[in-house]
DNA sequence: CGCATTTGACCGGCGC
DNA sequence: GCGCCGGTCAAATGCG
């Protein structure tokens, strides 16, 4: 399972590893202290450059059978995940055959959070889903009036529904469970992230955690093999655990594995489920 | 009627 | 300096 990504014995967990940086300066410490994403709202989207400051990039490939199964929408439609995304564009790509999707998220007003969604050229079944984002972005809950926000939160208690079951049968406890409080603002979501600390990364849902995770940890790498190597139907909540010292040294022993590793499942009726270490 | 998607145009960065 | 390409914007259109 090392390399470029590997199948778990579950079929449904992928591995994958990639990791793009946008911008080469940029390093943990900087991440670190840099301003949280929401302030990436005063940047004027408009003009790429200006958002090149700290732009993290993660790419995702998923199999693109599971997310036909899913959501038949499109020949590059992505799958669905608990936020909102709006899509914004598409462009075709040079060099391939398949069309780009931009999307960006719509889960709360001013996420900066971005994606883009395209078939792999080397392997026309898998979807390749570039997240970016600022730094530290808070991401928010995909709590919205909008439809998207609506499926996503469908899709978010569907994945509750499983992590519960999952729990129940592994005796693996959802972090949500024992941290997250029940109750939770309806609106306000950024200011509630805002509030938020890496050692308090987004309880508001399991699945909202990768990404914060993935800013909080910058480059760190994630691939944890006791995740992947074992069937766990609960470790892809442990996998939202946030990462602490005595991990990131665990982790440190896997000098050879890329520098990030995200970790597909793909839950029923959910759709892939994004791990980030 | 409101919202999401589509699509063409525009802008800026990068390579030659 | 020029051209190419990627990324984003914004108007138009379709759908729920």
């Amino acid at each position: 399972m090392d390399g470029g990504g590997s199948f778990n014995k579950d079929s449904n967990l992928f591995v994958t590893e990639q990791q793009l940086e946008e911008n080469d300066n940029v390093s943990s410490e900087t991440v670190a202290e840099s301003p949280p994403c929401s302030t990436f709202k005063d940047i004027k989207l408009g003009s790429p450059k200006k958002g090149r400051r700290s732009v993290q990039k993660r790419v995702v490939s998923v199999p693109i059978k599971d997310v036909e199964g899913s959501r038949l929408k499109g020949e590059s439609a992505p799958p669905p995940d608990s936020w909102a995304w709006r899509k914004y564009g598409q462009k075709p790509i040079k060099g391939s055959p398949y069309p780009r999707g931009y999307y960006r998220c719509s889960s709360s007003k001013g996420c900066p959070a971005r994606k883009q969604v395209e078939r792999s050229r080397v392997d026309p079944t898998m979807l390749v889903i570039t997240y970016s984002c600022e730094h530290n972005h808070p991401w928010p809950a995909s709590r919205n009036n909008t439809t998207a926000a609506k499926q996503a939160a469908a899709a978010a208690a569907a994945a509750a529904a499983v992590a519960a079951e999952a729990s129940t049968t592994t005796g693996v406890k959802p972090e949500s469970s024992t941290s997250q409080p029940d109750t939770e603002p309806e609106s306000g979501t950024e200011e509630r992230f805002a509030d938020l600390t890496d050692d308090s990364i987004l309880t508001t849902g399991d699945e909202f955690a990768w990404f914060g995770e993935m800013e909080t940890t910058s480059s760190t790498v994630l691939e944890n093999p006791i995740f992947t190597e074992r069937d766990n139907s609960g470790a892809d909540v442990a996998m939202f655990f946030p990462m602490r010292e005595e991990d990131e040294s665990l982790f440190a022993d896997l000098g050879e594995l890329p520098e990030c590793s995200l970790v597909f499942r793909h839950r029923r009726n959910v759709g892939p489920q994004v791990g980030i270490c």
